[in-house]
DNA sequence: TACATTTGTAACATATTTTATTACAGTATG
DNA sequence: CATACTGTAATAAAATATGTTACAAATGTA
């Protein structure tokens, strides 16, 4: 649910880094996307399941950063918003009665599996901190 | 238009190259994917763009491989079938005026490019044959 | 206390993308 | 000339993503 949402959550999570001390609205956070305010509020909530940000509800509320932004890398992120990469499977089940289609899924599912780790060492050497320090 | 596309493709070559003297037909290949028929002759058509296969018409037609698989690699196939690797973008334009906003789609964009050069550098390693042999 | 503002969440609506189906003209084979 | 294919367009259905409305609950403030 949701195939933005990594582009959604670090943007979240970037405007929360640059005002690390104010509770931002939802309804802020969606003027900067440009999305709507409730589905800044689902995400926010996958990241309050994961604890990155803590939000107070109530007049003057809003969402901020719970975690120090040099120790999040966009790995976690990643790995918060998107299961992994891959270059997709077919949507049906392939025929078993064929070679091919008896282990297509399995080999797919190996060449992702190295893909991921590819990427994840990309991600890893990244922080919230650096991503927020290009703006 | 299709999101299994790499998948299918794939599997597409990997029966051709299993049986490199045969034209194997849409239906065949379909029946190994359990995919309809059409979406397999779509397929085939972006291959035959890229001169990857070349099909016959005609009772007992089909489509067989154009190429040696030792020299495609799942790069190029990767490149036919997918633009690019990425982990999405919002998808309405952020706003302009916040400087996270502002700059939020470039600064993805360069991160994906560098995702990109990781995982093709991988798939550039891998022949079609290599991949084959597998199974 | 009463009011305004904000989160949290569910339910529903719309839009977009993917996959499937039908149909049929054109081409080769026997 | 009947049959079995490709090629392609048009349309339908299904799946996924995004948007909207609504409202209870929480919290600050006049």
């Amino acid at each position: 649910m949701i195939s933005g949402k990594f582009a959604i959550t670090i943007h979240i999570l970037t405007l929360l880094t640059k005002y690390p001390n104010d509770y931002l609205s939802s309804e802020y956070i969606a003027g900067s996307i440009n999305l709507n305010p409730v589905l800044v509020r689902k995400e926010i909530a996958n990241l309050k399941a994961h604890h990155i940000v803590e939000s107070k509800e109530g007049k003057n509320g809003g969402t901020k950063l719970a975690v120090d932004p040099t120790n999040l890398t966009l790995k976690e992120i990643f790995e918060m918003t998107f299961e992994t990469i891959n270059l997709g499977y077919a949507k049906n089940q392939p025929n078993p009665d064929c070679p091919v289609g008896k282990k297509i899924n399995q080999n797919l599912a190996a060449l992702y599996a190295d893909m991921n780790q590819k990427v994840s060492l990309q991600l890893e050497g990244i922080s919230l901190e650096d991503f927020s320090n290009q703006f």
